[in-house]
DNA sequence: TCCGCGCGTATTTTT
DNA sequence: TACGCGCGGA
């Protein structure tokens, strides 16, 4: 069994311990996925059947990863594991059982994004206000209730949440649940947390299904175990109730997701649940140096909810850890880019190697700009994921509608998509009608008629027919076949491919993309289903990390991500970016010592993901919101082990910046009298124009944006500029006219 | 019904 | 900034 060697002891008795439940206490860089990997292997080798295996993770990347490792070891048998995230697991089981709950096998599912415009709709129909309701408040009500498992029913009865509503002044969020619910199955539809909430209904009320599952499942293992909320654990532990053969991997510290549900609780419960359980901890830590984990483990400390662990690594001191401090934001961008071209010329790094790790996604866009000019090759995980663009989502929507003619969430999307002169007023007047005679939308649209008459029932005759034709398409072709015809058909390929911008160009290029991953789904002998509809299974529980390979994306590039898509991967060296306070902790985050030990087991997972240096940089002055504000170094810097730090570097205010901060200063006092003005682009206007701020010139209106736009007293008493905030460091003020513009 | 404009507001993380 | 919404004219 040569895949035991190599092991460390502790590492050896995970793999080797089967059967009974197990617990795995994995700290980070500590070789948690190898284990698992060789763990699966073993039991395979061992003459398990890879199909009484479940195998749990949260991403679909963690799922694939693993599967291609376990292929090495096994062969093609590591393609029949039960292996993938609890959301498509358990989607899988909904489809093949769920009509036991009344749902079709052709269920759609709806994303956040589906989710709070039906909350939107509702909240409309039932003339609330919808600066109370927002939807994003009420989805994430009714999401954190689910994830605890309380139905509309409960929530409705129980008068504690009642209360509690009451308190923020929205009493009527049980009613939108319950309508919310009631809708959701209308439209044969699930969204995420019902996938989780319907399978342990599933299990609950249906004992035989239940049975089936527990008695297929002889071995289920659960990676990144921290990370599951209540409606996980309780699924997984009623599979595991035969057999017992459960093992959890998790690591406490590196738990970040509470703010969705996620309980470390689940672990206490674990070692409640199963009294009888082998615990290992898996401390030795084979990623990173000395020095960056003895930060780590310093920074971790602080947390009060935390599991005793001991982290040590055999691996070299390696280099001190750098603070950089910027003056704006964009300069930190700056500076890093600037790092990062030194340093792959001194130690012939490849990109591959960086990773600049930020709080928030929008803090990307300054350092693109600045590896952009310096010819560094990057690339953004995360952001707006492909699945979520508008015009994937419009023509998925297609192919959902031509699916379940009930989903109503795509029915809004593609009913007057390219127009054909169907608005707000018909689409309400369709949902009156199908409630009036009780019947479904889709009734109404094919007897459009009879039920709505009128100028508009012709083009909603023709767009069912359309609709049929393609539920026939998708009937009798394969998926790629199928989805042309539609794509087609429907117009928007037409009308996409007729929008001659920039951004309508890299649309159409998309909608190519996509129906370039449906052919590969196609062609791909693995699949053995090759509709429509099962293409559409894999794709909707997809998301930011799992974008279809771009040829750009297989050069070397570096990267640049949230901190939490950087969970499970390590590069040698990692910026962690905008170490501020209000930034990182955030500011929503700093309510409560919980929320706030979140944050820092945030910082703790950035910090490990580091090999070999580690560089933390902040800004003492950033946009944000449009606005220029003053920064505060994070807290949490205060808090590494300070023999960690070596040096400081910092960029002391030069005099000159002095000056200019004084200048800007002035310029601030006098925003009060800003007035209002309409600007026109000059037909000269050219965009890289620059100039200095001459001696003798003086503004007179400014107006803060992204900048400033200023009055100049001068040669030209109409002209304005838009002064760039980033650039100064010179010794004149540096104005860059972006936006030359002359007055209307 | 559609389209464009102007205003106001939002800004955390993601399966 | 940048996006969404509402309003008013075509």
């Amino acid at each position: 069994m040569e895949y035991l060697e190599g092991l460390n002891e502790p590492q050896r008795q995970a793999v080797i311990h089967t059967e009974g439940p197990l617990m795995i206490i994995a700290g980070a860089g500590s070789g948690k996925t190898r284990v698992l990997t060789y763990r699966i292997a073993h039991l395979i080798y061992h003459g398990v059947d890879p199909y009484q295996i479940l195998a749990l993770t949260f991403t679909n990347k963690a799922a694939n990863e693993m599967r291609e490792r376990i292929a090495k070891v096994v062969g093609h048998e590591a393609k029949n594991i039960w292996m993938g995230t609890f959301h498509s697991i358990f989607a899988k089981i909904l489809r093949i059982d769920g009509h036991r709950l009344g749902y079709t096998r052709d269920f759609s599912i709806y994303d956040t994004e589906d989710s709070k415009n039906l909350i939107k709709n509702i909240v409309k129909e039932l003339n609330l206000d919808d600066k109370l309701y927002k939807p994003a408040v009420v989805f994430s009500r009714i999401s954190g209730a689910k994830n605890r498992l309380i139905s509309y029913r409960e929530y409705n009865t129980n008068p504690i949440y009642r209360a509690d509503d009451e308190s923020y002044q929205r009493p009527e969020i049980g009613k939108i649940y319950q309508i919310y619910q009631e809708r959701l199955f209308k439209a044969n539809a699930m969204d995420f947390d019902d996938l989780l909430f319907n399978t342990n209904v599933l299990f609950r009320d249906h004992l035989d299904v239940l049975n089936k599952y527990q008695h297929k499942f002889r071995y289920v293992m659960v990676d990144e175990f921290q990370d599951t909320n209540v409606s996980q654990y309780l699924i997984t532990r009623k599979l595991a109730a035969v057999h017992q053969n459960i093992a959890v991997v998790g690591d406490d510290a590196q738990s970040i997701y509470a703010f969705r549900g996620a309980d470390i609780q689940n672990i206490l419960n674990f070692e409640r649940d199963y009294p009888n359980l082998k615990a290992i901890r898996l401390e030795q830590n084979y990623r990173s140096t000395k020095t960056i984990v003895q930060a780590a483990n310093s920074v971790i400390a602080k947390n009060q909810a935390q599991l005793k662990k001991n982290v040590w690594t055999a691996n070299a001191e390696g280099e001190a850890i750098e603070l950089l401090k910027a003056a704006s934001d964009a300069e930190e961008a700056r500076m890093v880019a600037q790092s990062i071209f030194e340093e792959k010329m001194q130690k012939k790094r490849k990109n591959s190697d960086f990773a600049i790790l930020y709080r928030t996604n929008a803090q990307s866009r300054t350092f693109e700009e600045a590896l952009r000019k310096l010819n560094l090759r990057y690339k953004v995980v995360g952001g707006l994921s492909f699945y979520q663009r508008k015009e994937i989502k419009d023509l998925v929507a297609y192919f959902r509608f031509a699916l379940n003619q009930n989903d109503e969430e795509a029915f809004r999307r593609i009913i007057n998509l390219p127009k054909r002169g169907v608005g707000d007023a018909t689409i309400a007047r369709i949902v009156v009608v199908a409630n009036e005679y009780k019947v479904s939308i889709w009734d109404v649209l094919c007897n459009a008629f009879k039920y709505i008459g009128g100028r508009v029932a012709l083009a909603l005759d023709t767009f069912a027919t359309l609709i049929k034709s393609f539920k026939m398409a998708i009937e009798q072709k394969n998926a790629y076949d199928a989805a042309m015809e539609i794509a087609k058909n429907s117009g928007l390929l037409k009308e996409l491919y007729e929008d001659k911008s920039i951004e309508g160009l890299a649309r159409y290029e998309n909608v190519q993309e996509l129906l370039n991953g449906i052919k590969e789904f196609v062609d791909n002998p693995e699949n053995t289903d090759k509709s429509l509809g099962a293409f559409l299974q894999e794709i909707s529980l997809l998301t930011n990390a799992d974008e279809p390979e771009s040829e750009e994306d297989n050069k070397d590039a570096i990267t640049l991500m949230t901190i939490h898509s950087a969970k499970g991967l390590e590069f040698k060296h990692v910026f962690v970016v905008g170490m501020e306070e209000d930034l990182f902790p955030s500011q929503m985050m700093i309510g409560s010592r919980a929320e706030l030990e979140e944050e820092r087991r945030l910082f703790y997972v950035a910090i490990t993901r580091a090999e070999e240096k580690l560089t933390l940089t902040y800004a003492t002055s950033r946009y944000r919101f449009g606005r220029i504000k003053d920064c505060e170094p994070s807290r949490f810097l205060d808090e590494i082990d300070p023999r960690c730090i070596k040096q400081k570097k910092t960029i002391l205010p030069s005099s000159d910046r002095v000056a200019v901060k004084n200048f800007l200063n002035s310029l601030q006092a006098t925003t009060a009298q800003t007035q209002k003005t309409t600007y026109k682009p000059s037909p000269d206007f050219k965009p890289s124009d620059t100039t200095y701020l001459a001696p003798g010139m003086r503004v007179e209106h400014l107006k803060f944006g992204f900048g400033l736009v200023l009055e100049i007293q001068g040669e030209d008493k109409e002209r304005k500029a838009r002064i760039q905030f980033d650039d100064f460091g010179e010794k004149t003020l540096l104005l860059s006219f972006a936006k030359l513009k002359v007055h209307g």
